[in-house]
DNA sequence: TGATAGCCTGGGACCGGTCACAGTCGCTGT
DNA sequence: ACAGCGACTGTGACCGGTCCCAGGCTATCA
């Protein structure tokens, strides 16, 4: 790449308004003690000449950016990238900025963008990390700065922000006991991922403690294609689903409709996030809401302290919660 | 926020291996003519050390910064997601590291955000401009380096990268008209977002061209309960709808089904960007497919081009593809 | 044996800001 | 009239890299 025509600098901007680089750097401050006059010709002179500060010579003396590093997944999932999106905004809220890189996940791509992110000084990082093996990676890489865990369901160690995915769970499944089902099957997404995990824990865990029937989990990869090809391995007596997210609720839905099993006559189904469809669907559907929006700012709030020097141990919680919709019924004797 | 401490630098890893900070650079930058013995002590004093490069250090001398900048919507919309998302890894690709930052629709918060942007160095941008005022005032702000607009249709002044909206709506279009159907409602996006109006007007030119029955444009805010809200509005003598999102078209269906109209015999139903969960859908929904992968692997063609200074002024399309499912079917006397 | 070339390495200026410190100026008090 | 003080502004070092240029060393050849 060609190499970018310099914009004009401090010291230009000072010689057309006849003062120094450094009330120059001042008036860019808000430094008090400038005669008003003089502030309005450095002002104009930024003006005229189109001046912007360069960002790259402060933070080289300053050793300071302002900035925070996000690391996504490379999987464009809704989920994580609204999560992201959402600290996006709460950083800019609290006058920081976002630095955002993706990683696969080997610890080599996990690397790389470590590099990025500290090589340019961000003074923190979130991490949107799918899969427990990429928290241990990071973990052993040893960043000199405090990363927050996003997708980890506050389950590993340092520091996270994330929704009580155990909370989430016991809703939902709470919700179709309520309705009276005791069959009642679990879709699952990814064994390796964190989020996935717990689910599937937290529902195995109601399932033993109300000693309902035990049924196979059957694994999908988040996707309504997999949510597909897993509701047509529903059991034929299960009377209730667990989708562990909407989007592969949508395939059972789908899968369902085609062997002529009703929704919610025959089989009552939840699904998990609150997805924006979720309510058009045939019929809309029950589900756990996820507030993607509060993790984000929760995730701000616990970088801030943790710059600061103030990191809180212990995993920050944000609350889910059920919503009832028309694809969950009382189970009726047939 | 506090400062950061200070890693090693170029100097302490030189005095530890026992060479000049000029030659650390060298092996740093692959440079050719160092002995392996140096290289090898140099690289080994950089691993005991935790060094990492100061990249702000490093864009402040060479004015170039290998990165590029994304200005994102606020609204986490998956559209414009996915396409800063697939240009994220395109970049990759390419050995480019990229910068995010979204801008609300105002010309301050663009101002910000371009000021962080360039303030950075990046060598180019890329725009996911939603609202055509936008790029007016992206425009006007004046800034040195490259920018591509994204979601413009190819149909603003400058660099561009996006899908052929146009030719999307013909196929759409055409494969409602070559059913049969002459009666053909549009559900449109919001009337200041450039993609609508592209498809708004195509839908009107289509009609024109083919003598069709005019109806009123019923308009949304591409999310599925807009869409549910314009589905009560269908006229009750259109026999299909072409949607200007998948999204919308969910919240169509799903009011449909409520006024009892099934789809696809009472009315047809089109809709637009093959979001992952169109196929299922009941029925699966006929839509038209924007592939945001290839216009993020263009849009940073179209960068790096620009950069380079060899800069293509007419408008990059990647083509959209018809997917036929079942929500559009032939019209039957009725 | 000494000059020349080629390989490898080091020295110093510089990028564009911020920081610490040192002026300059006008006004007051005695 | 002059020291003293506060308000305002200027000077130069420095952050951590890269670039240009100069130098030391070994190998080759006259």
């Amino acid at each position: 790449m060609a190499k970018t025509s310099r914009g004009p600098s401090m010291h230009d901007v000072a010689a057309r308004a006849g003062v120094s680089h450094q009330t120059v750097s001042r008036v860019l401050n808000d430094f008090p003690g400038i005669r008003p006059e003089t502030r309005a010709r450095v002002i104009d002179a930024i003006e005229e000449l189109g001046y912007r500060r360069n960002l790259a010579a402060r933070a080289l003396v300053t050793g300071r950016t302002q900035t925070i590093g996000m690391i996504g997944p490379v999987v464009p999932d809704i989920g994580p990238l609204s999560t992201l999106h959402a600290i996006e905004r709460a950083a800019r809220e609290a006058d920081l900025h976002t630095l955002m890189t993706s990683a696969e996940d080997t610890a080599e791509s996990l690397g790389d963008a470590l590099d990025f992110l500290v090589g340019r000084g961000v003074d923190a990082i979130a991490f949107a990390a799918e899969r427990e093996v990429m928290v241990e990676a990071l973990e052993a890489a040893g960043v000199g700065v405090p990363v927050v865990y996003l997708l980890s369901g506050g389950e590993v160690a340092g520091l996270s922000a994330s929704i009580d995915q155990r909370a989430g769970v016991r809703q939902a499944m709470g919700h179709l006991m309520g309705l009276g089902h005791t069959r009642i099957q679990h879709v699952s997404g990814p064994a390796e991922v964190t989020e996935a995990r717990i689910r599937r824990e937290e529902y195995l865990a109601v399932v033993g403690e109300a000693g309902l029937e035990p049924f196979d989990i059957v694994e999908g990869d988040w996707s309504p294609d997999s949510g597909f090809a897993a509701g047509q391995a529903i059991a034929a007596d299960a009377t209730a689903v667990f989708c562990a997210n909407d989007e592969m609720a949508y395939g059972v839905l789908h899968a369902l409709a085609e062997q002529g099993r009703r929704v919610p006559e025959d089989v009552s189904i939840v699904g998990f996030d609150d997805h924006s469809a979720a309510c058009h669907t045939l019929p809309p559907l029950t589900t756990v809401r996820q507030d993607f929006e509060a993790v984000g700012r929760l995730a701000v709030d616990v970088m801030v302290a943790a710059v600061d020097g103030e990191a809180p141990e212990e995993p920050r919680y944000v609350s889910p919660e059920l919503i009832v919709r028309e694809s969950a019924a009382p189970l009726e004797s047939r």
